[in-house]
DNA sequence: CTGAATTTTCAGAAATTTCTGAAATTACGG
DNA sequence: CCGTAATTTCAGAAATTTCTGAAAATTCAG
């Protein structure tokens, strides 16, 4: 490998990071490199960069195109292909996020949704069911939130994000207000 | 595996998806039988319905113990350790979250602050460092907005849920009067 | 077209992870 | 304490994933 310290620091942990996030090591490292490099680079430089081979670049390289975080960019002039990360932080943050819901939710839902069809045939089978109904419940729950939210534009998301749990206190507040009409008429419950 | 067919298909999809969500296999199958199971089952009837090994069983255990995913729950007049996966999927979502962030996030976040303390040696690790500044804060931002709404109770957080991007709609609200004020009283711009 | 530059494919090597069975350790009723 | 039931450990086997080098395919300037 044969890149500055620092430069090597941050690819050489995003490496070892990679197969907690369900990439391997060499597309973890190509990522990072990309992600700090000013200029778009070809298979070539992150194959000196990185010290291996020109096949594992290639591969690493196309696995990376499927998740949309890298792309490919020509240079006038030069039949290689040069390749870089877009820069725009929060839109890496909407594609991860989208690629992840795909790979890691998507399918469970799916599943969850065909048991729930089935008839159960028998009394475990039955409990089973109401676990997998409220596993189906949290994660619709969940996904319905990111299909809204991710159509914020990221200004607002990031107000959405700076505002947190403060949220509540708005809600709570008109809730207060409108429980204390109901006593006011006397309608409801204290 | 000797499993009544709905919880079978369930627990082989888990065992699937294991590794996607970096546990493994069994690690997965163990969790799903766990969490379909209406009484504890202790390792034995593990290893009787996955069909793996008891040792296999003692290891993926212990994993899910780490990850707070399973409890230890002793039965009266029974030697044997019993397991339960916690039944409240609110609680399963927040012990989810904290340990990936743990696994997946925390590491990152050390080594970028690490990294930004440095003092770059070349024109291309000080721009490096740039981009590692924007993933920091990106980082940070999700992370503050994420203690911050692991505190509400459930009632709040299921609400916060619902609102999705709703929140924002208020924010405007309350921005285009604030314009409105100003734009009457003739300061700041339109 | 031709041929050199470039990229991709893929069989098998290398590395890593998972799994097992046997042995060691621990826990506990009597 | 003793003996047995239960659990854990761990070396190495098995399975899986990653990586490489050689060959094939593609691309494009001339």
């Amino acid at each position: 490998m044969n890149l500055p310290p620092l430069i090597q620091s941050f690819v050489l942990h995003f490496g070892e990071m990679g197969s907690r996030w369900g990439i391997n090591r060499t597309v973890g490292q190509i990522y990072a490199l990309l992600y700090v490099s000013p200029e778009p680079l070809c298979a070539d430089q992150i194959v000196e960069g990185l010290g291996i081979s020109r096949s594992n670049v290639s591969m690493g390289l196309r696995e990376l195109q499927a998740w949309n975080l890298v792309i490919l960019r020509h240079i006038p002039g030069d039949r290689r292909d040069f390749f870089i990360a877009p820069d725009d932080i929060w839109q890496i943050l909407r594609t991860l996020a989208e690629e992840r819901k795909k790979r890691e939710v998507d399918p469970t839902l799916s599943v969850l949704r065909e048991l729930l069809m089935q008839q159960p045939g028998s009394e475990e089978e039955r409990y089973a069911q109401s676990r997998l109904m409220e596993m189906n419940g949290l994660i619709e729950q969940l996904t319905n939130w990111y299909d809204d939210v991710k159509r914020l534009d990221t200004e607002r998301l990031a107000t959405l994000l700076s505002l947190g749990s403060k949220v509540t206190r708005l809600l709570d507040a008109k809730d207060r207000i409108v429980s204390l009409g109901r006593k006011r008429r006397g309608d409801g419950q204290p």
